[in-house]
DNA sequence: GCAGGAATATGATTTCAATCATATCTTGCC
DNA sequence: GGCAAGATATGATTGAAATCATATTCCTGC
C-alpha cells in the first residue's frame, strides 16, 4: 500500500481519506499537519495569481506522494485539490518527524527515498529537454519509460501518441530499435 | 560555498576538486565514496547504450549537487564527466552518512533539502508539460524562473530565447505581464 | 570614449510535431 | 461468435515554434 519507508510507520500515524472531486485536501497557509500518498485518483497542487489564474504546480497521480516539503515547513505553500474522486493516505507529520528524530535509520531511509525521486525527476527533465521527437523517444525507450502502454508513455514524455508511434516506426526503420510486439519496442544491439 | 546542511560538515568531510573538461569524476559500477557539489562549470551524468549512444541523464550546473543517490547505493549507476573545466566539492559519503546516523537533526535537514528539490523539479516538469509557449512563459514568470537573464531562463523552460522574447512581448501586449525594464517582466495586477 | 561582445528584440522562412482523419488489431464481454 | 471500446498505427493538413537573419541596446575592457 504505502511505499517504503512509510510502511514502517505504525497504523496510528497513517489514515485513509477519500476526497470528492473538487474538494481541497489542504489550503495554502494552513498549518502543516501531514503529507499524503495517492492510492487512486489525482490531486492537483495549485497556486493562484492575483489575476485569478490558477497555476498547477504539480499533478500527483496514483502511487505518488505529495507535500513532502510540508514536513519541514510550518505552512502549506499551495492548495491541494482532488482533480477526480480520490483515495489518499494521510501521513501524520508529527509522527513522521518524531520517528525521524528517534530512529536514524528511518530518517536515512526517508532521505534515500527522496534522493531516488530527485534522480528520477532529473532524468525526466533531461528527456523533456530533448527537442527532436525521435531522439526523445529513443532515450525514453532506453530509459524504460515506454515499457507500459505507448499512450500513457507518450504523455509522460511530452509528446502526442501519434508523434510517438511515428518516431518508433522511424527508429525501427533506421535499425535503432527493434519491435518485439504490438506496442513493444527495445533497443537493438 | 556549500549549501545547507552540507556546510555543517567538518572540513575533513569535504574537499575541493578540479576536473578538466572531458575527465570523469566517477564511473558506473565504481563503489560509491562521495556525492558532489558543483562550484563552477558543468558535469554531465551519462549512461551508455550497447550501440555506443551516450545518453545524458542529467547536467549538473554551478551551485547544484549531484550523486545524492550514491549515498544510499553501493555503486554509481552512471558516469559523471566534466563537460567543461569544472570546480567541485567532494562530500565524503561515509562522513555524511555517519553524521546522519549520529545526528537526527542533520538527517532531517538533509531530508528537508531533498524535499525542497523534489518540489522544485516537480514544478519544472509541470511547466515543461505546458505546450503553448505563451502559457509556458507566463507560468515561468509567475514562478520566478525568468528572474535571471532571459537567455538562461529560456533554456530552463525548454524554449529558444527568440520564442521566449516573442511570448513575453505578446503577453505584455495582452496586458498579462508588465515590462519593468530591459529583459525584466512581472505579472500585472 | 570607443570597440567588441553579449543580451535583448523582432522579422522572414522553414521545419516538425500537433491535429484531424481513418483503418486495423486486440481484448473483454454478452 | 459477434460486438464495442480502446490501443496501435499511419496518412494528410495545419500551425506554432525553431531556425536564420538582423538591429539595437547594454556592458566591459582598453
Amino acid at each position: 500500500m504505502l511505499p517504503h519507508p512509510f510502511d514502517l510507520l505504525p497504523p496510528s500515524a497513517t489514515s485513509p481519506r477519500t476526497v470528492k472531486k473538487g474538494v481541497a485536501v489542504f489550503h495554502r497557509d494552513d498549518p502543516t499537519t501531514a503529507m499524503y500518498h495517492v492510492i487512486a485518483g489525482q490531486v492537483h497542487l495549485v497556486r493562484h495569481t492575483r489575476q485569478g489564474d490558477d497555476v498547477i504546480i504539480h499533478r500527483a497521480n496514483a502511487d505518488e506522494s505529495f507535500a513532502e516539503a510540508a514536513l519541514f515547513s510550518p505552512v502549506y505553500h499551495c492548495d491541494a485539490v482532488a482533480a477526480t474522486d480520490t483515495e489518499l493516505v494521510r501521513i501524520d507529520k508529527t509522527a513522521l518527524v518524531e520517528r525521524m528524530h528517534r530512529d536514524p535509520d528511518f530518517a536515512i531511509a526517508i532521505s534515500a527515498r527522496f534522493a531516488g525521486q530527485i534522480q528520477n525527476y532529473r532524468r525526466r527533465l533531461e528527456i523533456l529537454a530533448i527537442r527532436d521527437a525521435k531522439a526523445r523517444v529513443f532515450v525514453a525507450v532506453a530509459d524504460g519509460m515506454l515499457s507500459g502502454s505507448v499512450k500513457t508513455g507518450a504523455a509522460q514524455i511530452g509528446l502526442t501518441h501519434e508523434a510517438v508511434y511515428r518516431a518508433l516506426s522511424s527508429l525501427v526503420r533506421a535499425g535503432r530499435l527493434v519491435k518485439t510486439g504490438r506496442g513493444r519496442y527495445r533497443l537493438s544491439d
